[in-house]
DNA sequence: GGGGGTTTTTACCGATCAGTACAGGATTTA
DNA sequence: TAAATCCTGTACTGATCGGTAAAAACCCCC
């Protein structure tokens, strides 16, 4: 290791791992620190609002990555193109659903409370810029903001469905169909 | 209240939702024996072997209603109506997402290593049942299969969905679009 | 080779965790 | 009514929780 082992920012991604696996509240601060190797006085150094900022920054850095490369290709791309980016990005970042979402897994701890706005700003985020896309496509209002939440929908569960049964195959199946779905859109 | 306050059977359910709400680690032996009005001894008695039997009690409670109310028609009755029971009995029994699903919850949480069996259980029953009915429906097998974790993907993601948005308006949505997908099948 | 400031180690805090032990109360049985 | 059994409230255990404080080690610049 080299003289500075960890600055602030290379934390992060580790943490995050570590609420992935455990949950906000299964991260015992004793966990983090066996985990990381970084020691308390170190954590509270880089993190002085404790736990919580440490989520907090964990989420931040989620958020910024969907930022960047799902939200603004669905923005600034041609539509399929960004649904191709949006599909594969997805599909490689929860590793077909054997990595879960924290911001999903967030919404259904009691946690969700207290990071209530990070996670609605994360789903509101990518309903919008989805939705949007599904307009550019040819989408009406109206129907590209319910193909927007289905199709959320359909990543989420895909990820909850592959960690129930532990089988990764249903993930590529669904967002196989999923894909398709926005490319046939059908009468409601 | 009566002689017997409560039998094991009337805090079940109450249990249910206390770990609903708070999950299994954030759902302590003090805030269960407060929101239930059942002291320690009592709790103990009921569950010698402590959370992890009230979580499995709950759990097959759970698959128990489950069975009931949307395996068996999902297996006995027409499939058109059996689908229908399906969708309004899971959009009733989740109060259209704003309780959460407990078994896709644990299977987020750490503990789903804990009650891996459980947790597959409910999801394999749901899966082979529902795809059972699409067969009988006209759907070749491996689409069946295909369309079923679909299905049971789009209402998990569903609830999580909601919770994440507190607007329960997508639940709805939601299902009613995979309701029809199941009833115009596509091509993959 | 020192200061001076910043990390990091370590011990410690009160609170809470799941679970146990047991005594006293209630219920049932005789 | 008396005895036996079952149930339940309460106090307690050791372990762990998140967080703090201060001393020790470290680094950079002079």
């Amino acid at each position: 290791m080299s003289r500075i082992i960890a600055e602030r920012a290379d934390v992060i991604p580790a943490l995050g791992e570590i609420f992935r696996r455990c949950g906000y509240e299964g991260a015992s601060i004793a966990r983090i620190t066996r985990e990381t190797g970084l020691g308390k006085g170190s954590l509270y150094n880089f993190f002085p609002g404790g736990k919580e900022e440490m989520a907090e920054a964990v989420l931040a850095n989620i958020h910024q990555w969907f930022e960047e490369n799902i939200y603004r290709p669905l923005e600034t791309e041609a539509p399929d193109d960004a649904l191709k980016q949006m599909f594969s990005g997805v599909s490689s970042y929860f590793r077909s659903g054997e990595r879960i979402c924290l911001v999903g897994a967030f919404a259904l701890e009691e946690t969700r409370d207290r990071f209530s706005s990070e996670v609605t700003h994360y789903f509101h985020r990518w309903l919008e810029t989805l939705a949007g896309c599904l307009r550019r496509k040819g989408y009406a209002p109206s129907k590209a903001k319910d193909a927007a939440s289905y199709v959320i929908a359909g990543i989420q569960g895909a990820i909850v469905l592959v960690r129930a049964t532990d089988d990764a195959a249903h993930f590529a199946t669904i967002l196989k169909t999923l894909k398709s779905a926005c490319d046939e859109p059908r009468g409601a």
